[in-house]
DNA sequence: TGAACATATGATAATATATTCATATGAACA
DNA sequence: TGTTCATATGAATATATTATCATATGTTCA
């Protein structure tokens, strides 16, 4: 059976581009960009995390458990702590691009 | 005076982390993406923006409004019609981030 | 084993955001 | 100049998103 008029752009389905969007949506966050940003320097586990933003645990951890979703971040247990890092080479590009537009 | 402990996170301080997170915002929207994918072919008119995404004119405009504010798009009249072009080299370099953290 | 610690989670309330509808603006041309 | 066409805008509603609070889960180590 045809999908039910299901246009695409220049190749890319609509679900395609929802996906996009979706994937944006996790830079489109102040928190999220800031433990995004955090990252770059190498895995910190949540509390350090929480510090260096200064924002509190449970805020942190919802965003955490977005991001890791989205498969930008990974995370492995050490000790007591969780141990999060970047999972995803792209995440330094696109907040790279974006630096660059904005200091134009 | 100083500046009322605003933090750093490598350099960055919190208003350009808030920066790039509006800057992000205008792609996490699947309106605009379509908008910004559309224009990917070229200068377009808001009517035919309109008729490639399906989506009313008053909306489009709406959100042409924010792409513009945001420098991602800019805009000219060409006789009765209003023309949009992308505004910026990196908005192709960072949907194509996207689009291959997605294909992964 | 159980107390202490680190993190995760669910529900709720606060806030932000997008679409729609009605209408305004402004250029073109008869 | 006034009508038509294309786009923009304001206000209101609908929807999504986030932070917070309270508490649950799971590990470590005495």
């Amino acid at each position: 059976m045809p999908k039910k008029d299901e246009y695409k752009l220049r190749g890319m389905t609509e679900d395609d581009l929802l996906g996009l969007a979706d994937l944006f949506k996790m830079f489109a966050d102040s928190t999220r960009i800031k433990i995004l940003y955090d990252l770059f320097d190498g895995e910190k586990n949540v509390s350090e995390i929480c510090e260096d933003i200064e924002m509190n645990q449970s805020a942190v951890s919802h965003q955490l458990k977005a991001l890791k979703t989205a498969k930008l971040v990974r995370s492995r247990r050490e000790g007591k702590s969780i141990v999060y890092a970047l999972d995803d080479d792209h995440v330094k590009t696109i907040i790279a691009m974006g630096k660059e537009h904005i200091e134009e």
